[in-house]
DNA sequence: GAGGATCATCGTGAAAAGCGATTGTTCCAG
DNA sequence: CTGGAACAATCGCTTTTCACGATGATCCTC
């Protein structure tokens, strides 16, 4: 016996071991070699490197043309390579499915978003990669943290290492119950005073409404609650207007409302940003970097169809 | 994208999912290659040639002092090369354990092996090897084959490639009531015409009968069984008397039946040889090749007793 | 014994593995 | 804002390994 221990697993090597598997299967070096690409020379060196390997033979060889037939030792060695061979293929197929895009995908949203952007976003996604597996959350804590999120999409800055790409422009609107305001757009300062129902001060709210003081607007809120279908509620009761993002006077459809009339502002205020978030200096599936296209895209044709209604902050 | 496949397996290196693995449990390249032994360089080019092979990379680098981080491409790679790496190492120690002993090993027996040898050889086999796989098939067909037997006794030659070491010569003794024969030797020729029990004839039995006939000693076989009791049983029942090899006659516990008599023969009939055969050419595992050994040994020890009680042979 | 099939071995050129030293980032502390 | 520290990448360089083709050595068949 040469030596009793296997140097660590490093001197084991997977093509020695595929080398001895179609050994076994061709029941020659060199039909095994033909198989491989390889030269008979080349597989009998890959086989006195295994032996070297395990420290004994794997093969009897009884020289001219009978077959050669495994050792018990080689038997051991070719009942674990086989698996191993099984597992480094079953490594292959994984990389290569990831890299056509299938894996998994964690998406932080928020209300406005999953209503009127992410289901199409989802839908594309889903379509190209059906062995994808995307997961969504919608928790909107005071600070929202995007850590073990691949994607966030979000209105406001975020702190940490964090890059975004800009998705959509979504301006204010005011939405009213109908007769209240006349004319396609409202003056700001015609909301000084004016009782208004509003969402909690999170996200782009509190700038929104740093946007309304600056311009002399100081409207009465009256009632604050995240629920856009409360806020329309309380609207068409007559408890006040709601100065809302285009965003979220599409998703909740009020303009096919008889009893309100969504009116631009003048000045208009500046409008929210819709971004979209990574953990910076990180390299994306490619599932993430599909998602942020198709999100751009979206995006994109949101923002013809909300120039297609109005004027915009320009005009 | 580079290409979207990879290689056949042999492009993966168990050394560099180790490098790897090592990488992501130490943080760092530097310190991942003082624990493997390696330089930082090397691992920076092992782990560039893990990307080559999967394609893309699987570590973000932040630069500076921060921790190298995993992509999900590495993510993907770790999950799986772990996997590898254990069954990598459940192979070794699989080696490890066959070379000290462990394993499994089938021997073919019969009778009189049965009940006299083997039961020593696998005990000391089992104390050697506690965990040891020892199988023992006691079949006699017309044509003992080893077939997928590592080690087989027999007491004739066997056809087929196959080599053997001769464990015992096995001497012909005779069996008869008390009172039939007298004197510690009978003469071969007082068994012509005398009634005889006997084994059917396979094995060495054919021959033995031979050299009977070739003494002009002709017995009249008065039944046939290959049971040994059942012939001890006729034999005290006066139907006949039992030419019997050594070992059975031991094996029955035959001398010490005070209704039985042991004789033997004068001229000795030449001894069966109890033979322990593999197939030839083949390396043996370290568990057929100890229990070669200890066979050995056990018939060397009858050897021995059978010498303190018999003449034997020779005179 | 000649011929065929098989594996081992040898010598060679190309590829790579590993190393030490250097360079280029990034972050942090003064 | 400027060193310094920690880190990975890169560059030559040497040594080892890889794969090949050609040549032996061995065994079986005819």
């Amino acid at each position: 016996m040469t030596e009793g221990t296997l140097g660590p697993v490093s001197d084991l090597e997977l093509r020695h071991l595929a080398a001895m598997a179609a050994v076994v299967e061709e029941g020659s070096f060199g039909r095994a070699a033909a198989r491989l690409g390889y030269t008979q020379s080349t597989v009998s060196q890959q086989i006195a490197a295994l032996e070297r390997s395990v420290g004994g033979p794997v093969f009897d060889r009884p020289g001219g043309p009978r077959a050669v037939r495994i050792t018990p030792l080689g038997a051991v060695v070719l009942e674990h390579g086989r698996e191993l061979l099984a597992k480094a293929a079953a490594l292959a197929e994984a990389v290569d499915r990831f890299r056509a895009g299938d894996g998994r995908i964690d998406i932080g949203t928020f209300q406005s978003v999953s209503t009127v952007i992410l289901p199409v976003v989802v839908r594309r996604l889903r379509d190209e990669h059906p062995g994808c597996d995307i997961r969504l959350s919608e928790e909107e804590p005071e600070a929202p943290r995007i850590g073990d999120l691949d994607l966030l999409f979000y209105d406001g800055p975020l702190d940490g290492d964090v890059e975004h790409v800009k998705l959509l422009d979504d301006p204010y609107l005011l939405v009213a119950r109908r007769g209240t305001f006349s004319g396609r757009s409202v003056p700001l300062d015609r909301l000084d005073g004016a009782p208004l129902v509003a969402w909690p001060s999170t996200c782009d709210q509190p700038r929104m409404e740093e946007a309304f003081a600056r311009a002399g607007a100081n409207p009465k809120i009256v009632f604050r609650t995240a629920g856009n279908e409360t806020l329309l509620s309380m609207v068409r009761a007559g408890m006040g207007s709601a100065v809302l993002p285009w965003l979220a006077v599409h998703a909740a459809d009020a303009r096919s409302d008889d009893r309100l009339r969504v009116h631009e502002l003048r000045p208009a205020v500046p409008p929210r940003e819709i971004c979209l978030h990574w953990r910076a200096g990180r390299t994306h599936s490619p599932l993430a970097a599909r998602a942020i296209e198709i999100a751009v895209e979206v995006a994109a044709g949101l923002a013809d169809e909300l120039a297609l209604t109005y004027s915009g902050p320009a005009s």
